[in-house]
DNA sequence: GTAATTGCAAAAGATTTGCCCCATT
DNA sequence: AATGGGGCAAATCTTTTGCAATTAC
């Protein structure tokens, strides 16, 4: 395999993403990156996460609302929870059932290398009339 | 409310999307699309696309592995399962379990709006060294 | 010294939007 | 006739990429 290289930049991103949790954009790890980097450039940005990503590393999340991409530093399982309406994305604890089910047992599926499962609605600071449920889709 | 029209537009639209299993992209709508009214727009599609998707009739996705949204006609709630070598994305019943999972119990959590579970592996079409079990995170 | 990685800027890809015209109601 | 919606093209936003210069090893 090709062998990698400890840039300072690609260790001010793992720093920057690990001391973080409200799961930033890019361009948001890029305006932080650039306190200790003046120089460091979004391209950049972009290459070392989805390097880190590549490396498991990092979690990229794709909010299904839209937006850029949003990244955490892979540490345990867990659900992510995305209020429509402050933008928030935070991390819940997985159902402790979801870790057992098989998914494999589909006949569709062969194998199957990571479940992602999203939450989606308003958290309890934006809270408008709460209780109303929810529907998994 | 402001009303709306019936435009035929919007109605081969979502006809397609109903008639469709394979979760098609905007793109791959527009080309459908086509075949009935030769000079529909790209943009048509995305503005009805949208336009259904905030009525809840259709849904989007959006692949964790990048690229276009793909959409399908919201009808019975179930999961989505994503294969990394070929593409395709198939309807996967929901794990019975998580129905019943109760978000709003977090304290962080007011209200669910929706829950959207994310499978991704390889299809058995593609099917390469099987059994490898999965990783929810 | 060598090659992985950077910075920069341009390119690519996906989606949205402004504007003017047309068609549904 | 009123106005929501369409077509077209330009704009926007996000992410990727080519290339020459730099730097970790």
């Amino acid at each position: 395999m090709k062998k990698t290289r400890n840039t300072r930049q690609r260790g001010v991103i793992l720093d920057l993403l690990r001391g973080s949790h409200d799961h930033p954009t890019a361009e948001a790890i890029y305006r932080n990156a650039r306190r200790v980097l003046p120089n460091i450039s979004l391209g950049t940005v972009y290459r070392n996460l989805n390097f880190l990503r590549d490396q498991g590393a990092v979690r990229e999340i794709r909010p299904s609302e839209g937006g850029s991409s949003r990244f955490d530093a892979a540490d345990t399982p867990h659900a992510h929870f995305h209020c429509l309406h402050c933008s928030a994305l935070l991390d819940i604890p997985l159902p402790p059932t979801l870790e057992s089910v098989r998914f494999e047992e589909e006949e569709t599926i062969s194998a199957v290398s990571l479940v992602d499962l999203h939450v989606v609605g308003s958290c309890s600071g934006c809270a408008p009339a709460a209780g109303a449920g929810h529907s998994v889709q």
